[in-house]
DNA sequence: ATGCGTGCAAACGATTTGCAGAGAA
DNA sequence: TTCTCTGCAAATCGTTTGCACGCAT
């Protein structure tokens, strides 16, 4: 007899992925992601990246910023709930935490809503570029 | 001799653009905005849409969210900043302004940054919808 | 009359998907 | 062996662009 049960099975690429992912700072492209991979001696395949990417983020365990035309990703560490602060200039994102987020729910109550779900992305320079552009 | 000059004409183009942008409570796809357009009685050309909207962006008279593969744009009759409480259901959205945004600045100041603009959306269910559900 | 704006369709870039083969369990 | 995952390439999807014509000025 056959058990049903959706497996996932641990790959050289998966790992490979991940730790491209991680070893990258701040946001990346799929694109991007797939270059690195390949010019690092990697050879993954681009619609591995996607699929990988796509997997990791519905299981929480990558962030994700839609920029115009493309979406990048960042590795995730913790599963813990933040914000961005990204840099316009040179693309270096910070975590940021909301010192309360009550205030959210209490707007949205004033209009009669159910808070599912909010995003928050700050831009703007980093110290560096901040000095450059002075 | 002539003048050198980028001048906007009018048309019945974009005045249509326009007006169906700011009847569409919430944000809209340039594709959607283009059925609307060519079911209410108004042939507008896609390219069209997608131009204007663009033009539109540009000169900051409206709003607009890059999503998972594809652009949303709202009308910005005022150039008040404010953000947004979206159903995720229905798609109707309020407009909503923050208590303080002080603590933005103030977070990015602790990462040195310099804060340049920033985005919140708010997703949830409306008093409707969240009736239905119940 | 002049040249910007429009419409159409081809071009594009990013992402997704079908299918046959490779590899993990 | 069995069945998931990968690779490649073709297919999609949203958006942009080249070109010839119409219309606002």
């Amino acid at each position: 007899m056959t058990r049903a049960m959706a497996e996932t099975r641990r790959t050289v690429q998966k790992d490979a992925v991940r730790r491209a992912l991680d070893d990258a700072a701040g946001f990346v492209s799929a694109q991007r992601l797939h270059d690195l991979l390949t010019g690092g001696g990697e050879p993954v395949g681009l619609a591995t990246v996607y699929r990988q990417l796509g997997a990791l983020a519905e299981a929480g365990q990558v962030d994700t910023i839609a920029l115009a035309g493309e979406r990048l990703y960042r590795a995730c560490t913790s599963g813990e709930h933040h914000h961005h602060l990204v840099c316009e200039n040179c693309g270096k994102a910070e975590d940021i935490a909301l010192p309360s987020e009550d205030w959210i729910r209490a707007i949205a109550a004033e209009h009669g809503y159910t808070v599912a779900a909010h995003v928050l992305e700050v831009y703007g320079l980093c110290p560096a570029c901040a000095a450059l552009s002075s």
